[in-house]
RNA sequence: GGGCCCAUAGCUCAGCCUGGUUAGAGCGCAUCCCUGAUAAGGAUGAGGCCCCUGGUUCAAGUCCAGGUGGGCCCA
């Protein structure tokens, strides 16, 4: 036997796993192995991964923690492929998330208050708190094993990245791609800026607001409209009636005059009779014959704007007859549809006398310094005393309120830089058919698209912590400067910069090169979105830095984020690609669905109706997690309830199997004191045990199908496989192996050390297959079965995420065997079915098991593997034959399938006459011949036999195969049943004296049953190796355990027979 | 209001692309087996208007259209 220190020691089979991770974190920190897997591969050979800045305010989520396993099980996969995978966690810093909590802390309310604060002061506190919410990322990043660079990271406010950003604006500038208009936005005046549409979502409310009908006097006949007429509006903003410009009307829309105490009001047909039901119609006029009638605007503020076009009826296609009047108020400032029906009646001019808090400006001396919604009260009392009030209402409807600051948001044009995506949305529609979504519906449903539709896109925000827009602006003439760089600033100002947030930039300004004005920088921030799309630039330090390097990683590999990015970072990454180079920005991009509370709704902190991570982690552990998310819909993009049950069901069907599997090994390894030389003896593969080569060929199989998927970026379909490997290994391979590893030393050892062999070769094969999935059990084992057993002196992988990821050996795979094994594996279910349903107990011998079917291949399989069926089902014979009749009655069904599209319409005729068939034309389709049915020649494989066992007997039938149970009994196999009752009896009085597997016993009996004694002298033998007894002795009026065996009562007495080292 | 996704057993989900007459798995439940993987393991069983309506087809859980309900994104 061998001693070296390179014998197996026996692994407990209960583990905690959350500490076993633990212990393995600090291997990894030992072995720096994170940094040495990537810098190990050769760099030529990168492999391209983008990590998604997340916001630096917001703590680690389900959703970060299921991209984060996604953004580790790929690298990990590629870098064990031999690539070099370098991959850094990014930030986003800036933006108005970090703003507000900055605010928050300093006490400022809003812009004004920041202005008198100090920008600088305000920018310098922004950039002192982004330090400070790092830390808990990294601990749940290195807790759940994900590696990544944290060390080497970047973030958007770095100096190198904000230079770049300002370099992928000016290429876009160069190429006229960026322009500046008015848009109208949800405007937060509580924030002063303008948010984006998708943050003016985040909180409705529901208000009360006025809503009036207002009439506006026609000044000069047109057409149907008479001067003197009246256009009745309908608003729920009396505010926005001062900046009014125009009123629209639905061109196909039927309007009337209706005449009221002599006056005549223009309102649309249906909505005439809510107003007054008992008007006259004087005249009857469509919308487009309204068109450029001039009227009376409600206020006179503007007067001097009819010479610019305003004050006239135009059409519009938003107007609907819903609600209000049929005649729309349009105040081209305050709403994005008046915006565009003004700029399509070719209006240009615009009025906006409310200032960044929402306050009435000078222009509008009535109301002047009044907040906007306060001013509606004495606005409507003005109309009213005008007489061109004829209704006042409230109205209770969904308001949008700013999310950060809780105040009524307001609709207001906003001097806005745009980038002209609609100019090349063509090439990205084009560009996007060359990457690899999964799923596919994303890429070319959802994206594909979103895209078709894309619309200019808006850049800038009126905010301070954040990269500038770099342009700058000339007092005097309006010339426009755009700046790409630190150096060329200096250039232009002889500033020098080693900072470009914006209270730095801000001051440098430099003379005009046109007239005598001084150019200074426009006033806006860049929207936090073109700076993680500007990413892959940026990052590199490109094009100042890194050119090379950049050429390497671009586009990028692989990314992976959430379904909610697709208008997000998956579209302003491809937008500037598109822009700048007419390239894809990635070639690979897996995207994950949303995680759901185990009650359907979204995870809400507040509800707390989810675990906490942390805990999760530290109760199931991170692989157990791991495996949950990505063998789950949420990777085919569909949203999953999260349950603590389904973690703790993977712990169960994987990860206590894999470990059942690895404590069999190392159990009887040392309880046979087996070493790594030992297994360096075994015979080579081809010259084992069949079940060995049937294992080794299903893992071959399993590696290629993983290496397929994994190659197609499918990770919700490795896991399934991987499952069904261990119920391979554990429920058929060792289950049935187990006695070949029991077996003591002999002179011939060569089929015990075969087994050892196939299971230590098959589970640190295994475990570098599913490492990248559970990166923590599968170093565990790598460390115990490889590392602890290399030979001092010899060198190798320090850990199983450093070796290579294994190719499918052809040679192994064998087809046939592992189709032969299905086969008796069907069987043996038939069997076990069969024990059960006719309550016929497995340790009850039975004579024989008969195997009737006309498949050739699987009369053979199941002759050639008797001895597994006589094992597992404890029958003495195993017989095999063809002639199913005796057993089973035959029937016969159509193959749809195969009729179908030959017959179309009679398919059903004659699959009735088939269900109808005599025996002699059954007989001759099974026997492969052909007959005709309802004048249609029917072959044998245009049929489906089906074999329904005959009553009475114990036979079961499933597709081409029939098992039979001969269940008749003999006193011998009665005996042995008894004896086999006996071992059962002995081996739990074993267990429960705590006895070890290894120990021998000695047994001492006592029983007034003949059968029993009789059992036991028969097979003494077979109980005392079953058993592990060194000796089997009768004694009367023995103390012991009392039993019962078929109502026969029996007393044992087991103790240990000495110390299991005499074993050998 | 628009785009996309989803709806199958009590629960979580496969199957649908490529239509075929007995619709699967796991959990849970019930009954049972095994006991040298043992704080494990295994078998058997019950449990399904495959969301609804219409269409295409010899044939629809699967394809098409329209609904209903839910989700994500955008208005």
């Amino acid at each position: 036997m061998s001693t070296s220190d390179q014998s197996f020691r026996r692994v407990p089979p209960n583990v905690d796993f959350p500490a076993l991770e633990e212990r393995i974190l600090g291997l990894w920190d030992e072995l720096d192995a994170f940094q040495t897997s990537v810098a190990m591969r050769p760099e030529e050979s990168e492999y391209t991964f983008y990590d998604g800045p997340p916001f630096v305010t917001g703590s680690p989520h389900y959703g970060n923690l299921l991209a984060g396993v996604i953004k580790d099980i790929v690298p990990r996969y590629w870098t064990m492929r031999g690539h070099r995978v370098e991959r850094r966690f990014g930030w986003d810093t800036h933006g108005l998330p970090i703003e507000m909590e900055v605010q928050k802390i300093l006490g400022l309310s809003g812009p004004r208050e920041i202005n008198e604060f100090g920008i600088d002061r305000f920018n310098e506190a922004c950039r002192e708190h982004v330090q400070t919410n790092t830390e808990s990322w990294e601990t749940i990043t290195r807790r759940i094993g994900r590696w990544v660079d944290f060390e080497n990271d970047y973030k958007t406010m770095d100096l190198d990245f904000m230079e770049s950003v300002w370099w992928v604006f000016r290429r876009l500038w160069d190429k006229g791609l960026i322009y500046r208009d008015f848009k109208v936005l949800p405007y937060s005046w509580g924030a002063s800026t303008p948010l984006s549409n998708f943050e003016a979502n985040l909180d409705y409310r529901e208000v009360d607001d006025p809503a009036i009908t207002v009439r506006l006097r026609v000044l000069q006949t047109n057409g149907p409209a008479r001067e003197g007429d009246y256009l009745t509006i309908w608003t729920t903003t009396p505010w926005t009636l001062p900046a009014n410009l125009a009123v629209a009307v639905g061109e196909d829309i039927g309007y009337s005059a209706i005449e009221v105490d002599g006056e005549r009001h223009w309102v649309a047909d249906n909505l005439a009779g809510t107003i007054w039901p008992d008007g006259i119609v004087a005249r009857r006029a469509n919308g487009r014959e309204l068109i450029g009638t001039q009227y009376e605007p409600p206020f006179s503020y503007f007067e001097e704007e009819r010479d610019h076009g305003a004050f006239r009826v135009i059409s519009s296609p938003e107007v609907t007859t819903d609600e209000g009047t049929g005649l729309v108020h349009m105040a081209p400032a305050y709403g994005e549809a008046d915006f565009y029906a003004l700029a399509d009646a070719g209006v240009t001019v615009m009025l906006d006398p409310v200032d960044a808090e929402a306050r009435f400006t000078d222009q509008v001396p009535d109301v002047a310094g009044m907040y906007v919604k306060d001013a509606d009260a004495k606005l409507i009392e003005l109309l009213k005393r005008r007489g061109t009030l004829l209704h006042r209402d409230q109205i209770r409807h969904a308001y949008p309120f700013c999310y950060r600051t809780g105040t009524p948001l307001i609709y207001k044009a906003i001097p806005t830089w745009f980038v002209r995506v609609e100019q090349f949305k063509d090439r990205m529609v084009a560009l996007n058919g060359q990457i690899h979504w999964v799923p596919e519906f994303v890429g070319t449903r959802r994206f594909g698209n979103w895209l078709e539709n894309a619309r200019d896109w808006a850049i800038s925000r009126n905010r301070y912590w954040g990269s500038c827009i770099p342009v700058w602006e000339c007092d005097g003439c309006s010339e426009q400067v755009c700046i790409g760089s630190i150096d060329e600033l200096a250039g232009r100002s002889g500033v020098h910069l080693d900072d470009l947030h914006k209270h730095i930039v801000d001051v440098v300004a430099f003379p005009c090169s046109e007239c005598s004005g001084t150019m200074e920088r426009v006033p806006e921030v860049l929207d936090v979105w073109f700076e993680s799309g500007s990413m892959p630039y940026a990052q590199n330090h490109y094009p100042f830095e890194n050119e090379e390097a950049f050429a390497r990683r671009f586009p990028a590999d692989f990314i992976a984020e959430g379904l909610d990015q697709t208008r997000g970072w998956f579209y302003t990454l491809l937008v500037l690609a598109t822009g700048l180079f007419d390239d894809i920005p990635f070639q690979n991009c897996v995207v994950n669905g949303l995680i759901l509370a185990e009650d359907g709704r979204k995870m809400s902190k507040s509800l707390k109706n989810y675990p906490d991570p942390m805990e999760i982690l530290a109760t199931h552990g991170a692989d157990a997690l791991r495996a949950y998310l990505i063998n789950s819909p949420l990777l085919r993009a569909e949203p999953l309830r999260f349950t603590e049950g389904g973690v703790r069901e993977v712990t169960r069907a994987v990860m206590l199997p894999l470990w059942n599997a690895y404590s069999f090994l190392t159990t009887y390894a040392e309880a046979d004191g087996i070493s790594t030389e030992d297994l360096n003896l075994a015979p080579p593969p081809g010259e084992r045990a069949e079940i060995d080569r049937w294992i080794l060929s299903v893992l071959q199989s399993l590696i290629s199908e993983v290496n397929e998927q994994m190659e197609g970026y499918y990770l919700y379909a490795v896991i399934p496989p991987m499952v069904a490997f261990i119920d391979d290994l554990t429920n058929w391979y060792i289950r049935r192996s187990r006695r070949r590893f029991w077996r003591t030393r002999s002179n011939d050892d060569t089929d015990k050390i075969a087994a050892f062999a196939t299971l230590y070769e098959v589970l640190v094969t295994f475990s570098k297959v599913i490492a990248p999935v559970l990166p923590f059990v599968t170093e565990e084992l790598y460390q115990r079965l490889v590392v602890d057993h290399r030979p001092a002196g010899t060198e190798g992988p320090l850990s199983v995420h450093h070796t290579d990821y294994p190719e499918p050996r052809p040679e192994l795979i064998s087809a046939e065997l592992e189709n032969a094994m299905n086969w008796v594996r069907q069987v043996v279910n038939l069997g076990r079915s069969l024990r059960v349903t006719h309550g016929l107990k497995v340790r009850r011998p039975l004579p024989s098991l008969t195997v009737l079917s006309r498949n050739a291949e699987i009369t053979e399989a199941v002759a050639s593997h008797g001895w597994l069926i006589t094992e597992e089902l404890n029958v003495k014979e195993v017989l095999v034959g063809q002639d199913e009749r005796e057993l089973v009655d035959l029937e016969i069904k159509a193959n749809f399938k195969r009729l179908g599209p030959r017959l179309g319409t009679s398919v059903q005729m004659v699959a009735a006459a088939l269900g109808q068939l005599d025996e002699e034309s059954v007989q001759t389709l099974v026997d492969g011949g052909d007959i005709v049915v309802a004048g249609h020649e029917i072959g044998s494989d245009d049929v489906i036999v089906q074999r329904v066992p005959r009553a009475g007997l114990v036979v079961a039938a499933e597709g081409p195969l029939s098992v039979a149970i001969d269940t008749t009994t003999t006193p011998d196999l009665e005996i042995e049943g008894t004896a086999r009752e006996l071992i059962n009896r002995i081996q739990q009085i074993r267990r429960q004296s705590g006895l070890d597997v290894a120990d021998r016993i000695t047994v001492i009996w006592s029983s007034d049953s003949a059968r029993i004694a009789a059992a036991i002298e028969v097979h003494a033998a077979v109980i005392a190796a079953e058993v592990l007894a060194t000796s089997v002795t009768r004694e009367d009026q023995l103390i012991g355990t009392d039993i019962e065996i078929d109502g026969d009562p029996v007393t044992m007495a087991v103790n240990r027979a000495g110390s299991s080292a005499e074993q050998a």
